[in-house]
DNA sequence: CACGTCGATGCCCGTTCATGCCTGTTTGAG
DNA sequence: CTCAAACAGGCATGAACGGGCATCGACGTG
């Protein structure tokens, strides 16, 4: 039996039993593991299946997507941390620009319930987590919504922001730089991250050390139009040195 | 059972009965409360529920009523009928405009992960629930988040309703009755209910019998800018009747 | 036919993941 | 205010994972 045959049926047997697991598919198929593994790892970059611990889920099977239901990464200790030093950076009350992302959401989560502020997102999960929050006045960026990040892009999104005016902005970046300064992989996401960071009289950066030096596709802004980068303390202190050098104040939380 | 698979079951059973805790649900899987701990963080961090000491509840509930036991769950269960004779409505594609509300929320729930639709809203509960589906377009409207029905009203939110053109917009409202026409108690929330119907080409409003012949504050509507009503059996053919002399036509599920 | 290439598969081994157990701390109901 | 329940964090364990390397057979070229 050839590959794409094995794995035409793999996708079979999902879709008909709603999971299938590595360890029968090996036995059935008398192929090892490993080789398991691989189709399932095909068929998930494919976005035929939804690849789990142990198995696989046919895609659309489970109506949410578990990269936003991240598990206890190493890397969410870390984000919690910065988020906590964010929350020290927010004023006590104004209005306040929040970018999508885990670690602007956490943040987001952890604002105290004695805050009294006017937030603005184009993030839906962030929108969703604080609609209920007494001491916030809430608005929503409309848009339309990506579905990977769950952000509001596009026309409406980048007319909003350039119609508002807010103390602080919190934003994220996939990957930052002081040559290349603040990159996204989506073009469209980069236009309202400019427009929200453009929007806001002080620019605050959250970004794990994991993603200094790092470069995506999509560019939205220098390195010194942030005034405060929160990050950990797995960013080395050269490296912080020089992006201080370059006029962004480093938090290593 | 695989952890998402798990995962996806609580989050089924959260939203069913508006609240889960965590010893009922190790003993459901048979798994220990740890784990299940783990995974309501998860779901928590992803922002689909809310933690609470003991259990869990699902983010963006639109009303919290303090006890959804009986009382709740009848009305609950024609809410049901009439989402689902609702999505008999839908169009197999196009644009749509969905209203906030729970009964409209339902709905969206419910809508097939094979439909291919555009979608505009203004309630965040129902963009968060539909902004996985992969096959929905999803736009939000913008504007001020109301704390009380998490939906987007004021300027942003009328300026956006005013720049498009829907085939259908499901409305609910508080009240409606032929003489008085369609009432809600919010005036902000009126004046952008009343932009999402103009901007859709045929109205279908979502309300159960016991808002019939109810008034509240503000209007944003007649019966008549209403094509079909969907409604429960607990309107009497008369009423329903003279609504439909009225020029509406009435669907009771 | 001989030889080199390449893709598929299997094997090995260090790493990660999911879960359970334990312990000290926090929470909230009475 | 008290105390049992719930919680968080640390640790242990076995299964699952994934990258690197070896093998094998199919294929193509000279």
């Amino acid at each position: 039996m050839y590959a794409p045959e094995r794995q035409q049926e793999i996708l079979r047997l999902a879709r008909d039993g709603g999971r299938v697991d590595v360890v029968s598919l090996a036995e059935e198929f008398q192929v090892t593991a490993e080789t398991i593994r691989r189709d399932l790892k095909a068929l998930d970059r494919a976005g035929l299946l939804r690849r789990v611990h142990g198995g696989a889920i046919p895609a659309g099977r489970l109506d949410f997507e578990p990269d936003l239901a991240e598990r206890e990464s190493t890397a969410a200790d870390e984000k919690d941390r910065i988020a906590r030093a964010a929350l020290a950076e927010l004023p006590a009350e104004g209005t306040l620009i929040l970018d999508a992302g885990s670690t602007v959401a956490r943040m987001a989560a952890a604002i105290p319930p004695d805050a009294s502020l006017t937030v603005v997102t184009h993030s839906l999960p962030i929108a969703a987590r604080l609609a209920d929050h007494p001491g916030i006045q809430l608005h929503i960026v409309g848009g339309r919504v990506r579905h990977r990040t769950r952000a509001a892009v596009d026309a409406w999104a980048l007319r909003a922001y350039g119609e508002i005016r807010a103390d602080v902005a919190v934003v994220a970046a996939n990957g930052f730089s002081v040559e290349h300064g603040l990159t996204t992989p989506d073009l469209a996401e980069a236009a309202v991250k400019r427009a929200a960071l453009t929007a806001a009289r002080r620019v605050v950066l959250l970004a794990d050390s994991s993603k200094y030096a790092q470069e995506h596709f999509a560019r939205f802004g220098a390195l010194d139009d942030v005034d405060l980068l929160i990050t950990d303390t797995g960013l080395t202190p050269e490296d912080a040195g020089d992006i201080e050098r370059a006029g962004t104040e480093v938090v290593r939380a």
